[in-house]
RNA sequence: GGAGAGGUGGCAGAGUGGUCGAAUGUACCUGACUCGAAAUCAGGCGUAGGUGCAAGCCUACCGUGGGUUCGAAUCCCACCCUCUCCGCCA
């Protein structure tokens, strides 16, 4: 969420943040309803003060035994009531659409983030690692992986439908194994406190990051009768980054970095058509997340932490990706800034998708009340980001394309044998 | 699933219709005392919004949302959450 006071003091400037976004503001409807709310507001205060006051003397004069005064009172109080009641209706019709506009707006970009409207626009900031060269024609991971009769998606259709992926035997160890490196590596070398957290969330939570309320549909949802909706988490980083919801910390305590392994779960309404082969785009898939919640002042540089932790992570298994950093209508609802780590994919032939580091600034923070104490004792909203440290399952769709062999077999990155049992091949059972 | 208790300021904890945004304690800040500190004393100390050059004034907020009333922390309804006992359970 904005802050509603930036919008009110420099509206010129968050309109043409927003235009980078390709998300142009009405600026005179909102000004209109900013003046309409002013002016309801004022007229609807300075009435509750004046029945305030009136039934204070009510109660004064009744003390005191003077009726006759209390009736003239309570006789004054009551010529006030029904222009209190539609001020304050009215009111609370404004105030309520006034949330939603501001709920409903997303993030400013930061100055560096480059412009554009989509993918196309986005900037390669660098490049690590050599694609391999194959002497055979690479073959992409569902081919390998169903040879090796180790992926089974036909068997995953069955059980649950489309878009979702059933594991086997060595891969499914594989994709445990990778779950475990990513975990060890960001709690051993990067100083991450480890989290293991709930998979079904409530809606508070999720507007909290953002996901709600214009996401709703991206999202699966699980009605429970009469009691409030549980939704199952999009990403870790709903149930970590609202650890902090509503709470105040101690300036102490920053940074606090969290690394949590979850299940994601995405409807993925409106992608029709797109990645509906493979493992790229599911229901359900792994992923390992950091968050990290910093003071304001070390958000810019935490960001960049975050991105290389992430990173980290690629080069250790020696798989060659590029940095990107998204243009301003590429960004998700939420994000000031946002680097993506794309992996080399060989039977496809493209940088892939398997990582988004973003800071949110203040942005989830204000959605969520999430504050310290700062040194002058007042409480400040704190800044949050999030970054995949990786995506698992396209980690594994990486590993496997990779290091795949001419016979059809695939090598185990040397990083991963300590999580493998020492294993160095997998090949069919 | 059944029965019961409870949610008040950073924390603890009073308050059951009327000068209550809320006693008291504690934590914290400022000042006095001190060479300094502790102890003691005095004052300050919630959040959000409106208005004003400012001091200030005003409004809302006692888990959340409704309702009753001239007036609600207090009464009524629903929901959320916590705890205790019983049952069931990985």
């Amino acid at each position: 969420m904005l802050d509603i006071q930036l919008l009110r003091s420099n509206l010129d400037a968050v309109a043409a943040g927003l235009a980078r976004r390709g998300k142009p503001v009405d600026l005179d409807a909102f000004r209109a309803l900013e003046a309409e709310r002013k002016a309801v507001q004022t007229r609807t205060q300075d009435l509750q003060a004046r029945r305030n006051a009136l039934s204070k003397q009510i109660g004064i004069h009744k003390a005191k035994g003077q009726e006759a005064e209390a009736q003239a009172a309570l006789a004054e109080v009551g010529t006030l009531g029904e222009a209190l009641k539609a001020a304050e209706a009215e009111l609370d019709r404004l105030l309520e659409k006034f949330h939603a506009v501001l709920a409903a707006l997303p993030n400013l970009p930061q100055d560096s983030v480059p412009d554009g409207a989509d993918e196309r626009a986005n900037v390669e900031l660098k490049r690590w690692g050599e694609p391999r060269r194959f002497d055979f024609t690479p073959r992409d991971h569902a081919d390998l992986g169903e040879a090796l009769g180790q992926i089974d998606f036909a068997a995953a259709a069955k059980i649950s439908g489309a878009r979702f992926s059933l594991l086997k035997g060595g891969i499914a160890r594989l994709h445990r194994a990778l779950a475990q490196f990513m975990l060890d590596t960001h709690v051993n070398e990067h100083g991450y406190t480890e989290i293991y957290a709930p998979y079904l969330v409530n809606a508070a939570s999720l507007f909290g990051t953002g996901q709600l309320p214009k996401f709703e549909e991206d999202l699966f949802k699980v009605p429970r009768g009469e009691q409030e909706p549980l939704y199952l988490i999009p990403t870790a980083e709903v149930p970590v980054t609202n650890l902090v919801r509503d709470e105040i910390l101690d300036a102490a305590v920053l940074p606090l970095k969290f690394v949590c392994h979850t299940p994601c779960f995405r409807s993925e309404a409106g992608s029709g058509g797109r990645d509906v082969r493979g493992m790229i785009r599911q229901h359900q898939f792994d992923k390992v997340e950091l968050v990290q919640i910093v003071h304001p002042e070390a958000s810019p540089a935490a960001h960049e932490e975050l991105t290389r932790h992430a990173e980290a992570i690629l080069e250790k298994l020696e798989l060659p990706y590029r940095r990107v950093a998204l243009c301003a209508g590429d960004m998700g609802f939420a994000a000031a800034r946002t680097f993506d780590l794309e992996v080399w994919l060989p039977a496809q032939n493209v940088y892939r998708e398997i990582s988004s580091c973003s800071n949110f600034e203040a942005f989830q923070a204000r959605r969520m009340q999430a504050r310290f104490r700062n040194a002058k004792g007042k409480n400040e909203l704190a800044h949050t980001l999030n970054g995949s440290g990786l995506a698992v399952g396209r980690t594994l769709v990486a590993v496997l394309e990779n290091y795949q062999n001419a016979d059809g077999s695939v090598t185990v990155p040397a990083a991963l044998r300590p999580w493998m049992g020492g294993l160095e091949e997998i090949s069919a059972a």
